[in-house]
DNA sequence: ATGATACATCAATAATTATTGATCAATCAA
DNA sequence: TTGATTGATCAATAATTATTGATGTATCAT
């Protein structure tokens, strides 16, 4: 894994390391939702969702929409693609690296 | 996805997020090795590196394995395995989750 | 025993992220 | 137009993470 995939990858893993955009992505599982809708669900404040739903934009992991005064947020299938690539490279090594054994 | 759930998702993620961890752990898809063997091939420092072996062990990723002064770091299955199901939790959801579609 | 090596851990600091409470622009309803 | 609503963004602060250098504990070679 060259620099530029891990930094891909680093952006990716961390959008996915915190508990409440981890929250946000399993509303979204639903179907799309606008801000009010999760800030709702959610119970909190709306400039934190904001803030949160932006960084799993940023990494491509949601998609936004616009419709007159809501911003309509969906999961993204090619962030989540992106990130399956990562995950089977991972996988794809267990099997040669435990203790004492080596790959290629 | 359930809180306890979601809180060992965000720490393996975050495990995941950094890039001096990622080269580590693309380092130890070719087998287990020792920190001193890392600490060459990053060329870092070694408490450096201590620390982002710890984040990954923490996280179930990687496993350590005493011999004489030295330690042999290894990627650890159960952590991965752990990892992929997260992910196809996630990977299965795409499907009904895009703009104006809705699951269940 | 002495000295060197491998590594963990700790304390101090730096850097990055997250939270909160404004504020602002855009849309819409009356 | 006025006022309310939605949501982005910003500034200040708080909280979390990462880096560095130092110290400490084994282990091993001499």
């Amino acid at each position: 894994m060259w620099t530029k995939k891990r930094v891909k990858a680093a952006v990716l893993f961390h959008a996915l390391s915190d508990e409440t955009r981890l929250d946000l992505l399993d509303r979204l599982k639903r179907g799309e939702q606008c801000v009010c809708e999760l800030t709702e669900a959610l119970q909190t404040g709306q400039s934190r969702l904001s803030f949160h739903l932006r960084v799993l934009k940023d990494a491509g992991l949601i998609h936004d929409r616009p419709e007159g005064r809501w911003m309509y947020y969906s999961l993204n299938r090619e962030g989540l693609e992106n990130l399956e690539d990562f995950i089977d490279e991972l996988k794809r090594a267990i099997g040669c690296s435990g203790p004492s054994k080596q790959c290629e």
